[in-house]
RNA sequence: GCGGGUAUGGUGAAACUGGCAAACACGCUGGAUUUAGGAUCCAGUGGAGCAAUCCUUGCAGGUUCAAGUCCUGUUACCCGCACCA
């Protein structure tokens, strides 16, 4: 036969695909329904990369399989295209980002369709139309009216060189997560998405969703919910208290000072009463200065000034206790202050060390004079809690106390802060809402939607962080929806995470122009039954879409709680030097020169073969010629056929056994295994020398999902009916799996002496009788007394012995 | 510091509820064919040894007839979060 020309028949069949439509998923159908889910890629300019391909190829293998088993598949396919990256590139080659783009887009297409992926090209969808983005504006209004934005002026982390507002998730170590420059802390209004409303939901959300437990535990860290009590101390001379949360209620009475934010509003408001308060202005300013690297990274000792005018009293004791200030203190988190007890945090207690604090035990069991003790042990010095031994009935008591004086309650914080969620760049969806002078910030009616973004030559943020938008006066300008009079537009925009809220909805009734997606339609294909990603994204983008869902369920508009019903993650994809893949370092490999010189099915099998699905590994080209080299053998096996529809008795169970094999391994994300058994059974079919029809026609449907173009080639060339793709799953019969002859190992004393050919079925007595007739295991039992005989059903024998 | 994970040949890696460690592939060595090979095919390939045999799953112990797998301790690396009160 002819050597195999790739690059004809994979085009050949890929026009097929799409000539035919058989990947489209059907919107009313009595089969079962499956929803595939695959991270929808931001069209950067530099094109796909071969880790891309990875992370489709997983879903793609169980797609495929599953149409073959007779599902209704649902397996799209789209863009994610608002973002910075485009908006910088579009800036540094003035080019408009929406010709931008377009052209990333079209670059990206023609990657995946090389690649002959099982997507429905019928439901593609891209987040800059204004038929998408009209629905992402439409979900935030709803989220406006049920009082989930709100504005605040607040410390935001900036980034000076992107010039814009950035969310926690976003700055991550102190860092932009665009351009790596370092955050600064930077006053500005800021629109915020309530998500801390949601914080137990997505928690307690976790309990029905089948993700890899990994996942799960990164989303309860994220969230990080912790539960203590809120408690009052009053300052002494004035009326006020300085509310602190803790989780410790219970060492209320080892309290010997308090530290609040250098930022906290009660050193503003008695700036009068305080002796230094210049001094607590320098000490604030300094703060200010430091990155959050070195805020979070050089601990390794504390600063802070004593503030000279404000003392407080523990509610407890009645004891007067000094404030400090201090950048160990947060003010983004709990109330901005603490209660100090040195004796039972090590924090604490280094504060105390450096200024010279009393340090008061009230928990028996460590040495307090060398560190901190945060374990239990018996309450001492603590009035009503002393000879407690359990930390939980000490904190019971406490709250009780508190809550009887009123000076404290029980409360619960989280770590997850609320979602800045405006940025003064260009391109993104505009917030719609306006600003009015005589009603305030009114919503742009949903009839108006979508409020289109301007078309504008000049789309360069401004000096201090002023969206694009601001100059733009025809955009600005507006009659307030409410009462007509003059108004101003709001000139942010949505960050990159909008658009990808709630796209998985979109898929399922993409040209919809009524509504988001029709609700029959949510409830026939929703949840999405498989998600497949990057662990990347495991706190922020499916946080914030597992909460744009939630939402939309609470206000009734899709049928179900949790959007995913199971989530998995790939491994990456590292460049052949073994570091991650980026530009920089030159060590990027693009699927199309691999489709090139290799073909689409071995960049297919080889990206799944290299290694365990979940875990990084480094690309390896030598490592992809082995995988062509399997494609060209499996090609060549049409030369071989022999016989009739059939299995050969010599491969019959091998047949079987490779049939459950490669079934249950798609199913667990065991690609490599799967493929590693495929080869094993090419390998007996070459031994042999000959393959029947029956064998090939199940050789080619086992190897179909990974290699879809040289398989339907084949099929149609040795005369199969129909398409391959639509052809059905291969079966297997358990009892066939079986040989009837096995080899088993036969060890002494748990050491292999040799092995045996014998029956599947043969009983133990015989086992071991033909096991004792080995010449090695003879020699090794020889004059030494038999204490006992193990017989393990097709594996082993182990006969123990010792001197007699 | 907290949370999660990993450790097996020269390399990527297999190994189901404890049961023959290294499947499959790469690379390497030798051979065949070839003007040539980054092509193809055949054979070999964990380590030591002429051999019988012995050793081998990060390290040290333990349980067991039997441990990569279970238990205790320990080291290194990776990922996420981080003065979170």
């Amino acid at each position: 036969m002819a050597q195999y020309d790739f690059k004809k028949t994979e085009k050949k069949w890929q026009n097929k695909w799409e000539e035919t439509g058989v990947f489209h998923a059907q919107d009313s159908s009595d089969k079962p329904k499956f929803y595939a889910l695959v991270e929808f890629p931001y069209p950067s300019g530099a094109g796909m990369h071969v880790g891309h391909i990875k992370a489709y190829s997983g879903l793609e293998v169980v797609c495929r399989k599953r149409r073959k088993e007779g599902y209704n598949v649902l397996f799209p396919i789209g863009f994610d295209a608002y973002g910075l990256p485009t908006e910088n590139y579009a800036i540094k080659t003035n080019t408009h980002p929406r010709i931008v783009t377009d052209t990333n887009i079209e670059k990206f297409t023609g990657q995946l369709k090389r690649v002959g992926f099982s997507f429905d090209w019928s439901r593609v969808i891209d987040t800059t139309q204004e038929d998408y983005y009209r629905w992402t504006q439409w979900i935030f209004l709803k989220m406006f009216e049920k009082g989930l934005v709100f504005r605040d002026n607040a410390l935001v982390n900036y980034c000076p060189s992107c010039k814009v507002v950035l969310s926690n998730e976003d700055s991550q170590g102190g860092k932009c997560d665009i351009c790596h420059s370092d955050i600064i802390q930077k006053a500005k209004p800021v629109w915020y998405l309530r998500i801390t409303e949601y914080a137990d939901k997505l928690l307690e959300g976790l309990d029905e969703v089948d993700y890899l437990p990994n996942i799960k535990q990164q989303q309860v860290n994220w969230i990080g919910r912790s539960t203590g009590a809120f408690v009052n101390f009053a300052l002494k001379g004035v009326d006020e208290k300085l509310r602190i949360y803790t989780t410790r209620p219970d060492t209320l009475f080892g309290v010997t000072f308090m530290v609040i934010a250098p930022e906290h509003p009660v050193i503003e408001k008695y700036k009068d009463r305080i002796a230094n308060y210049a001094e607590l202005e320098a000490y604030k300013t300094e703060c200010g200065k430091k990155t959050e690297f070195e805020r979070t990274q050089l601990v390794n000792e504390k600063t802070g000034v004593k503030i000279d005018g404000i003392t407080a009293v523990n509610p407890l004791t009645g004891k007067e206790i000094p404030v400090y200030i201090s950048d160990y203190v947060m003010m983004g988190y709990g109330t901005g202050a603490i209660m100090a007890v040195p004796a039972h945090d090590q924090r604490d207690y280094d504060f105390a060390k450096k200024f010279g604090i009393e340090i008061i035990e009230v928990i028996k069991g460590g040495d307090i004079s060398k560190e901190a003790y945060t374990g239990d042990g018996e309450m001492v010095n603590s009035g009503f809690l002393n000879g407690i031994n359990n930390k939980k009935e000490s904190i019971e008591k406490v709250i009780e106390f508190l809550e009887e004086k009123g000076v404290g309650e029980k409360g619960v914080q989280y770590k997850m802060k609320d979602w800045a969620f405006n940025r003064q760049r260009y391109w993104g969806e505009p917030i719609p809402v306006v600003h009015c002078e005589h009603c305030g910030v009114v919503p742009v009616p949903y009839d108006e939607l979508p409020l289109r973004l301007p078309k504008v030559k000049n789309f360069e943020p401004g000096t201090d962080g002023e969206s694009p938008l601001a100059k733009i006066d025809e955009f600005v300008n507006c009659t307030c929806p409410k009462c007509g009079a003059p108004a101003k537009r709001e000139t942010d925009t949505m960050p990159q995470w909008a658009g990808s809220s709630w796209y998985f909805l979109r898929y399922v009734d993409p040209h919809n122009c009524k509504s988001f997606a029709d609700y029959d339609k949510l409830k026939y294909w929703m949840p999405v039954d498989w998600y497949n990603g990057g662990m990347e994204h495991v706190t922020r983008h499916l946080i914030y879409s597992r909460f744009w869902h939630k939402f939309l369920y609470d206000i009734g508009e899709v049928p179900c709680a949790e959007p995913y019903a199971k989530r998995t993650a790939q491994g990456l994809i590292l460049g052949p030097d073994g570091d991650k893949m980026s530009k920089s370092k030159g060590n990027v490999v693009d699927p199309n020169d691999v489709v090139d010189s290799f073909g689409a099915d071995v960049l297919r099998t080889y990206v799944l073969f290299m290694g365990d699905y979940e875990k990084a590994a480094p690309w390896s080209e030598s490592s992809v010629n082995g995988c062509k080299r399997f494609i060209d053998r499996v090609w060549n096996l049409t030369d071989m056929v022999t016989g009739g529809d059939g299995y050969s008795p010599e491969l019959e169970s091998l047949f079987h056994k490779t049939v459950k094999k490669v079934s249950s391994d798609i199913e667990t994300l065991k690609y490599n295994t799967a493929i590693a058994a495929l080869m094993t059974l090419l390998n007996k079919i070459y031994e042999k020398g000959g393959i029947t029809r029956g064998e090939l026609k199940t050789y080619l449907t086992l190897l179909n999902p990974f290699a879809p173009h040289v398989t339907e080639e084949m099929w149609e060339i040795n005369g199969f009916d129909g398409m391959l793709a639509t052809a059905p799953w291969a079966e297997y019969d358990e009892s066939k799996c079986a040989d009837a002859q096995i080899e088993i190992a036969v060890q002494v004393n748990g050491k292999l002496k040799d092995r045996i050919t014998v029956d599947a079925e043969i009983s133990q007595e015989d086992a071991l009788a033909a096991a004792k007739e080995l010449e090695k295991v003879k020699s090794s039992v020889e004059g030494m007394s038999i204490v006992k005989e193990f017989y393990i059903k097709g594996k082993l024998i182990n006969i123990v012995v010792k001197p007699a």
